[in-house]
DNA sequence: GAATCATCATGATCCAGATCATGTTCGGGC
DNA sequence: GCCCGAACATGATCTGGATCATGATGATTC
């Protein structure tokens, strides 16, 4: 089932099992791939499209001195360029954090599904809407957090995402990412990343390490990265459900 | 014809002679809405989307403070919230930052585009997918470029996306924005974001006054806002291209 | 089991942009 | 023609995070 996680838990697009069907039937091949390992460059016309299985993705844009902001990760579940299909070349590149397995769906596919199945179409639409919705909260925590608040945000909006998809309890969940990412994600140095980690592992509000974060105190964790898991659309959020604290 | 300016000039999207028809007759109403002036609000279910025919709009999040860090500015041709007829509610506040004209649509007419018209749909899919590749190249400027980049940036998407829409001729264009304005979409006080307006006016790059931006030397702009304009999918865009230099 | 490389850790210094304060200019209302 | 508020302007000071430097830890390879 290479479906199993797209669009889990998400409100008012739950698929039909004749949605499922055909989007499995859509699937071409399945691809492995390494760690760190350039999946697509922008400008590259796509024909395809891929829908993550396992693992970890990014896509970023780098600056003239090669420098990344990452404009998004991907994580199981996640049909992580399906914009390609309306907008034929990308423009960002897309590489794997650790290894990944990929699912593969031809453009041409696509094209018949939203012939044939607009409901389902409009659930596609709807998938690529969400990263935009959450490349908005990006947007909010570069423009109006200070560096503790843009990790704390992070975290829980990783720990939210990765239990929408059954991939986190709601306080635990594996996450193989080193400082150095969360500062491309962040926009801070690593240096200050780890500062940063220290002092929320000090506080008791999260714990980063070995590939596993633990989160102390998600309530005092989303107070201070503001953050509230409604762009994210996802049903049956109780156990991410914060109470509002003021900030600070 | 209030659909004029949706997705001039953009590649591989020009509409159909029947879809620019079909897309008319899909609006309602038009509406006027004055300066500064609440659209809709995050969480709110909504039942039509809205094409910006005159006036800057725009789309914000704000922190505990009442801060806001707008997410998109919109001008006219663009769909505002046409996301929201796949998500039905929104996760921000749309409101006017002048005065503005749109015509509505009604999702029950969009709807009837997507069974109809597959082809039409994914255009309008496109026109979202749009907007979010805005959105990444603002996580860019926030995360990458220091305050005079990020103006430097923001004023040369916008002379873009005007001259698409026939607003700009490549250099000259009126944005009815204050400074306060520019600060909430570039993550910066207003208090520097007076000061970075007035070293681009010294050097020669660019003049904002009386709600009119010349381009003094679009090349050297482009270069310090590390800007390259094929996030914007804009056709026919010579005008626009400039040498790549190396940053600063 | 020594060498190598990625990752994590931490101290010292510096600076871009925030913050605080104080005008000035200009257009609209009465 | 004066009042008033919004927008623009500019100086003085402070600070969060960058930058530079150095070392510890731990996994992988030969």
């Amino acid at each position: 089932m290479f479906t199993e996680r797209f669009l889990r838990n998400r409100r008012g697009v739950s698929l039909e099992k004749a949605e499922r069907v055909r989007l499995e039937a859509a699937v071409s091949e399945v691809r492995s791939l390494g760690a760190r390992k350039t999946m697509a460059r922008a400008g590259e016309p796509l024909h395809e499209s891929n829908l993550l299985i396992d693992g970890i993705m990014s896509r970023y844009l780098d600056d003239r001195q090669g420098l990344r902001q990452l404009v998004a990760i991907h994580v199981p579940g996640d049909f992580l360029d399906l914009h390609s299909f309306p907008l034929k070349t990308l423009d960002h590149d897309v590489a794997t954090l650790t290894a990944s397995t990929i699912a593969v769906v031809p453009h041409s596919e696509i094209d018949a599904i939203s012939a044939e199945r607009p409901a389902l179409a409009r659930k596609l639409w709807y998938a690529t809407l969400l990263d935009a919705a959450i490349h908005r909260a990006w947007l909010f925590r570069l423009g109006r957090l200070d560096a503790t608040g843009r990790i704390a945000h992070f975290l829980c909006e990783t720990n939210a995402r990765l239990f929408a998809a059954g991939l986190s309890d709601g306080r635990r969940f594996a996450l193989a990412l080193t400082q150095a990412d969360l500062a491309e994600i962040c926009g801070l140095t690593t240096v200050h990343v780890n500062r940063v980690m220290r002092q929320l592992r000090e506080e008791g509000l999260c714990v980063f390490r070995a590939s596993l974060v633990e989160i102390g105190d998600l309530e005092a964790l989303a107070a201070r990265g503001q953050f509230d898991p409604g762009y994210l659309y996802i049903e049956n959020d109780e156990p991410l459900r914060t109470r509002k604290r003021p900030f600070r």
